[in-house]
DNA sequence: AGGGTGACTGCTA
DNA sequence: GTAGCAGCCACCC
């Protein structure tokens, strides 16, 4: 199971280390800051994340705005945890589990 | 080399 | 609101 990041893995996390606290990005704004077309592949990379939270994988959420997954659950007490870690970054959810300020969501990510 | 998996996305129903 | 499906791409057999 535990490995060392790839290449494409590290690229990931060093984009996703730009992104400030108190925003979020989508998996796809993500992939595009790495040059990568699949959410999914993004979504494999937080996934295998070694480093949460100290990289902030705690900031990246879907497109639909809900939660996500957090270290390898995607529903479990983990997503309270992630709630909790914006939550005290100043990124909201309400009860049904989705983003409350919209503005918040940055369409890229930071040089 | 080929097939399966998945913290995704966008469309359809 | 939910569910299913095709497309997507990196990773692991």
């Amino acid at each position: 199971m535990d490995r060392e990041p790839t290449r494409f893995e590290s690229r990931v996390y060093e984009a996703l280390c730009r992104v400030p606290a108190g925003n979020v990005v989508t998996y796809k704004v993500l992939g595009e800051a790495v040059g990568c077309a699949s959410g999914q592949a993004i979504g494999n990379a937080m996934r295998r994340n070694p480093f949460a939270p100290e990289v902030p994988c705690h900031r990246v959420i879907p497109a639909t705005l809900r939660l996500g997954g957090f270290m390898g659950d995607v529903r479990g007490d983990s997503i309270v945890r992630k709630r909790e870690l914006l939550a005290s970054e100043g990124v909201e959810f309400n009860e049904m589990g989705v983003l409350m300020d919209v503005s918040l969501l940055l369409e890229r990510v930071p040089d």
